[in-house]
DNA sequence: GCCTTATTATCGGACATCCAATAGATGTCC
DNA sequence: GGACATCTATTGGATGTCCGATAATAAGGC
């Protein structure tokens, strides 16, 4: 409990990397606009991401057809293409690939 | 079956990311030299690293700390300090409390 | 209309991860 | 000793992720 790494950055190695796939698979729960994807991304990483991270993110994932956009108001809703949709499943499968040992072994404990 | 991306690299975002804490990982399980961490990564990943990502990125974890090395022959053995085993634990938990339901839900199919 | 606020967005710089290509160093085998 | 294979390592360049700071846009309240 006492080195519970909580709302802290982890100091030992860096562990950036993965934003476009973690926003593809936030989206595909829930289409969201861009503050609430930097809600989500503020709860899995204790930090939020700086808009000059999040938002070219999103451009290129729309560039590439793997994300659309609408206007509600002043927010602008991105929701995945079916490109996205089967994007991101071959992207889960490979992630499980790479790291899927270490999950099964944190559950243990 | 058919969209199995077992050893082709995912094209719909960027995996780049968290090869330190993938070195610190494999090395808490077992001292491994240079090769033998390329191998575990190739099988991971479907790619091997390339010696200009593997080799700073494991000079880069010695000079902080958390890593050291000794020579059997040829080869230069890598192994965890115990600040890399106290590190790679807390890591763990912040990449789980990152991505934990991505696996939850994936282990479900 | 005007001010405030929320939201989207860009700029510049730092660094990790990735590659291809190449080099150095050290065992092994004949 | 010399050829070969193995292992470690560096260089240089591309790109993604990160930040702080700042700007542009648009809705809402008065």
């Amino acid at each position: 409990m006492e080195d519970c790494c909580e709302d802290t950055l982890i100091e030992c190695c860096d562990m950036r990397g993965l934003l476009s796939f973690t926003l593809l698979w936030v989206l595909s729960k829930k289409d969201m606009y861009g503050q609430e994807l930097a809600d989500d991304l503020e709860k899995r990483r204790g930090t939020r991401p700086n808009p000059g991270t999040l938002y070219p993110a999103l451009s290129k994932l729309e560039r590439n057809g793997f994300v659309e956009t609408r206007k509600e108001g002043r927010k602008k809703i991105y929701s995945l293409t079916e490109e996205g949709r089967v994007g991101v499943v071959r992207a889960c499968r490979r992630f499980c690939r790479m790291y899927g040992d270490i999950f099964e072994e944190s559950r243990k404990e």
